[in-house]
DNA sequence: GCCGCGAAGCAAACATCTGTGCTTACGATG
DNA sequence: CATCGTAAGCACAGATGTTTGCTTCGCGGC
């Protein structure tokens, strides 16, 4: 007791962009760590450092941030690049994605999505929402096609043949074939038979 | 006070059939009421009637219980037939998917298994303990197939190509087409071209 | 007809997550 | 350099889910 009885505390205070950082690693490493078992506002502040009221003033709950880290992660890992041709930008994209859900990261971070929940009856609008953006993605691969004359598959068979065949992979952990697994799925969906054309 | 001060209550225990029957049923129900938000322990067992603690000690948790709901009644609404060829096993049992993932009851079951979640490690392993018994339907067909002389496609194509649609709709609620989905996908996975041959 | 095992029901304790009022630090503005 | 707003940290209160010990009923065996 005595002289330093109250010690300021060599506490610092993270800056709103700290924490926020903080937090959205500290959700994908839970993510990892146990399979996204015990994935609780608590649990995520103490691994972030921050306080746990921070989170929840900030996103206001479970669900939210999940939404936000995943909607941040999956567009930065799963981007939409234009390669000149409807079967290039398609490939592409469904690499980004065999690449991504190869990680244990990603994989989690899909299942993040489809799980969302629970406690909660607007989850149905949230999930929408990082769909929604999916499947923007997709229609803006479309549009560029069809601009250049190329015409594309409906949304559906793209939805059929390429998104769930990822997204279910990545939610049951099961891994894609080796390799030219994205050529595979294009090849399907764009109809190309036993052998094209060899290089 | 007097005479009657404790009555013996009506109040009637179940029996564990009883208890087993009620609690599953309550499962479904709230599956389809609340779009299985607030699908907890205390909420189950007071639609089933029952005491919350009968349900922990039979089942143990959340987890638990909902990979046996949904075990039985998937293996039930979703059968494998025998229909003598190939195609028709495969449409007959997409079809009873797609007829099963109609319902609201339906697709959140099918959800339900995929979400599993939260708090538990060996989620895992449940997860895949379905999902081997899908796998093992499947495996099912193509073996009666080829002992008929026919050469079914790959497992990996199957998972692709039916399972995969089936699944990513009924996780995120997306209704297949009006009709014909289920040719549409066998068809497809068959090798069938724009129009077979018309009835 | 008595006895005992298994399971359901009840109540209370426990742990945990969720939410709120208040204080205090950091950064921008004048 | 003083002031003000925003947001993080802290302590505590409230609600909910989870677990345990004990009692009581139903059913089969002796």
């Amino acid at each position: 007791m005595g002289v330093a009885s109250k010690q300021p505390t060599a506490r610092i205070r993270k800056s709103p962009e700290q924490v926020r950082s903080a937090v959205h690693q500290a959700v994908i490493d839970l993510l990892s760590d146990s399979e996204g078992a015990d994935l609780t506002i608590p649990a995520i502040a103490q691994r972030a450092g921050v306080n746990h009221t921070s989170i929840y003033r900030r996103w206001g709950g479970r669900e939210a941030l999940l939404v936000d880290v995943v909607t941040t992660r999956l567009e930065r890992d799963w981007p939409l690049n234009d390669t000149g041709t409807l079967r290039g930008d398609l490939t592409a994209w469904v690499e980004a994605g065999v690449a991504s859900i190869r990680t244990p990261e990603g994989r989690l971070l899909v299942r993040a999505v489809a799980l969302s929940m629970p406690s909660s009856s607007h989850t149905q609008a949230e999930r929408a929402q990082h769909f929604q953006r999916r499947i923007h993605s997709i229609e803006r691969i479309r549009e560029r096609a069809a601009a250049r004359g190329e015409s594309p598959p409906p949304l559906e068979e793209i939805l059929d043949q390429l998104i769930a065949p990822l997204y279910l992979r990545a939610i049951f952990g099961i891994d894609p074939p080796a390799s030219g697994y994205a050529q595979l799925l294009v090849g399907r969906l764009l109809g190309d038979t036993g052998a094209p054309g060899a290089a």
